[in-house]
DNA sequence: CCCTGATTCGC
DNA sequence: GCGAATCAGG
C-alpha cells in the first residue's frame, strides 16, 4: 500500500505543531496516518523535542535488559535538572485545525449495529454522519472514538487527511 | 480497561 | 533513522 510515506518535511512540520499544541501521541498518529503512536514518540524524541511539559515521570528503564547486567560500580549520576519557574503554556483552543469539509464515504463496512442515533451519542463515540440528517434513519457511526477527537480511528483518517496525501486518496461515493 | 509518554534495541 | 516491544504510570 502506501509505499512511499515516510516522515517528510510535512508530515514532521504536522507532528511538531500537533505535539506542540499538546496533542497526544495518539492522537497525532491517528491523523498523520500510517503510524503508530510509538512511531511518533519515537520520532518525537529523535526531534528532541519530547517532554516538554513533564516533571520527572519516567527516569526508569523502558525495556529490561535481558542479560546485559550493568555490573559496575558506577552509579550512573542523573542530570538533576534546573529549577524551572513556569513553563508558559499558552492555551490556545483554536488550533489550524482542518475541519472535516467533505466527509466522504468509502467502501469500508462497519458494524451497523454500532450505529447510534444523536439521543445514544455519548462523548466517547464517533461522530461520523451516516444517512441523511433529514430523515429519522439518521445515525451517527457511534464507534469508540480517540480521545479528544469526534471521530474513531477509521473515521478521523478520512477527515484528516494530511494535505499531501489529500489529493491522491480522494474518493467520493454516495452516503450511507 | 481505557489511556499517557519514555526507553531500549533489533532492524 | 525507524518503530515494536516494553515499561511505568494516570
Amino acid at each position: 500500500m502506501e509505499a512511499g510515506l515516510s516522515w517528510t518535511d510535512e508530515r514532521v512540520d504536522l507532528l511538531r505543531r500537533l505535539w506542540e499544541d499538546g496533542q497526544s501521541a495518539s492522537k497525532i498518529a491517528a491523523q498523520l496516518g500510517g503510524v503508530t503512536r510509538n512511531a511518533v514518540i519515537g520520532k518525537v524524541h529523535r526531534l528532541g523535542l519530547a517532554g516538554r511539559v513533564k516533571a520527572a515521570p519516567a527516569p526508569v528503564n523502558g525495556r529490561r535488559k535481558p542479560e546485559r547486567e550493568e555490573a559496575d560500580g558506577a552509579p550512573i549520576e542523573v542530570a538533576e535538572e534546573a529549577p524551572e519557574p513556569i513553563a508558559i503554556t499558552a492555551h490556545r483552543p483554536a488550533p489550524d485545525f482542518p475541519p472535516p469539509a467533505a466527509p466522504a464515504a468509502e467502501g469500508v463496512a462497519l458494524a451497523v449495529s454500532e450505529r447510534v442515533t444523536i439521543m445514544d451519542l455519548r462523548e466517547s463515540m464517533c461522530r461520523w454522519p451516516m444517512g441523511d440528517p433529514t430523515t429519522p434513519e439518521f445515525r451517527f457511526c457511534g464507534a469508540r472514538s480517540i480521545t479528544g477527537l469526534p471521530y474513531c480511528t477509521h473515521h478521523a483518517q478520512i477527515a484528516y487527511q494530511p494535505a499531501a496525501e489529500r489529493k491522491r486518496d480522494r474518493r467520493v461515493a454516495g452516503f450511507r
